[in-house]
DNA sequence: TAATCAGTAC
């Protein structure tokens, strides 16, 4: 089935609940593992409006709008977030920014534009909450340069007011652009104007600092905020980010460091220890930290399975990194085209060509439809298309 | 409503 009208049609019949919608809780979780996109489209459709809050019924359209991306598929994409500005939430702001941002998701940010231009006509008021959805989409479509622009013309164009997160957003294009340093020079006019600088936008920069190698300029900014109390996890995370190639035990003190100061390591924390010991290929001691993660109350995330497989793979552990494929598949966080490639490709050549069949099956029912011609090439290039053979998904089902 | 999870993306 293709997205048409008379999907528009049916998304609009079904805004109250029926026989046949689901709640929104059950929508997203299939909607998570749920890569074709006109079967994602159903899903959505067939949410009863009723029951979706605005965060949750948010979150179901932007896992909608990127499975469509994926697909490359932006008149689908047009078509879908068009239909909903009938719906008569519209005049509220929030769901109204909810559109803005999917566009911007969709690297469609002349379509952003434009919806927010016609805030007027559907008579939706415009706080920093919309300014903000429009420079996130500006961002989202990787156009760095015309953020500095936006934030220059919107305020003077429709007197909107900047806030902190504006400022927030207008620091990360800065970054983007390769220009730290900009951002510090901002960071002290927002202050004049009296206007804060969370720990969100000090994170930006401290990651915007490591990135262009200023690692000096980075311990600094990281003083300023130490001083401040504008620290979290993620700003540890950052730091850890960059020392991932320091020695391991390094990497530790750091984490002490972090603990001692309060902050929970997190699965992000632990992805970054895990690849520090991957690159010297201490695969005991990596292992270690994945299989500590739930004591540690973390869940692997799609790349701590990722990075495990892909080290797994260029280390020559084709076994391990099977076994950990096969967890993969069973929490729906399946590794990405390349790392699973390098995976069944390791598996042919050591005479795992059982195992290379059955990832190659899970494959074909889990990566989105636009990447299964290369995937096709993938298989032909290794003689895999002969014979059958159980889907690691199945295995993993009965295991 | 913004920040951190490998890297050109496929």
């Amino acid at each position: 089935m293709s997205f048409n009208a008379a999907m528009i049609r049916h998304i609009r019949r079904h805004s109250t609940a029926t026989d046949t919608s689901i709640s929104i809780s059950k929508a997203k979780s299939k909607l998570r593992t749920e890569y074709d996109p006109d079967k994602a489209l159903e899903i959505y459709s067939s949410v009863s409006k009723d029951y979706a809050s605005t965060t949750s019924s948010r979150y179901a359209q932007d896992l909608t709008v990127r499975r469509l991306v994926k697909s490359h598929r932006f008149s689908d994409v047009e078509n879908f977030i068009e239909s909903h500005k009938n719906d008569p939430k519209i005049t509220q702001e929030p769901f109204m920014s909810t559109l803005i941002r999917s566009y911007g998701l969709a690297g469609m940010f002349d379509h952003a534009l434009k919806t927010y231009d016609q805030m007027d006509e559907l008579g939706t008021p415009r706080s920093a909450f919309s300014f903000n959805a429009l420079l996130s989409a500006c961002i989202n479509s990787k156009l760095f340069d015309k953020v500095p622009q936006l934030f220059d013309e919107i305020p003077k164009k429709y007197g909107v007011v900047p806030d902190e997160i504006s400022y927030g957003i207008l620091v990360k294009s800065f970054c983007e652009s390769g220009n730290p340093q900009k951002a510090l020079e901002l960071v002290k006019e927002a202050e004049e104007k009296g206007v804060e600088i969370t720990v969100i936008t000090y994170t930006t920069i401290l990651d915007g600092l490591y990135r262009k190698g200023k690692s000096d300029e980075a311990e600094k900014l990281w003083n300023v905020m130490d001083k401040k109390g504008c620290i979290d996890a993620a700003s540890y995370n950052v730091r850890l980010m960059f020392s991932q190639d320091d020695r391991p035990e390094e990497v530790n003190t750091l984490i002490d460091e972090m603990t001692k100061a309060g902050y929970q390591p997190n699965t992000i924390t632990y992805n970054y220890l895990m690849t520090s010991y991957l690159k010297r290929e201490m695969v005991d001691e990596a292992k270690a930290v994945f299989k500590g993660l739930r004591e540690n109350g973390c869940n692997p995330n799609a790349a701590t399975f990722r990075t495990l497989v892909y080290h797994l793979c260029r280390n020559g552990y084709f076994e391990e990194a099977y076994k950990i494929f096969k967890q993969s598949v069973r929490m729906h966080k399946i590794p990405d085209f390349n790392t699973t490639k390098h995976l069944v490709e390791g598996l042919v050549k050591n005479e795992k060509k059982k195992e290379a069949k059955g990832v190659s099956r899970t494959v074909k029912k889990k990566f989105p439809p636009n990447l299964l011609k290369a995937w096709a090439k993938v298989e032909e290039n290794l003689n895999l298309t002969s014979g059958e053979a159980d889907s690691v998904e199945a295995e993993a089902a009965s295991a």
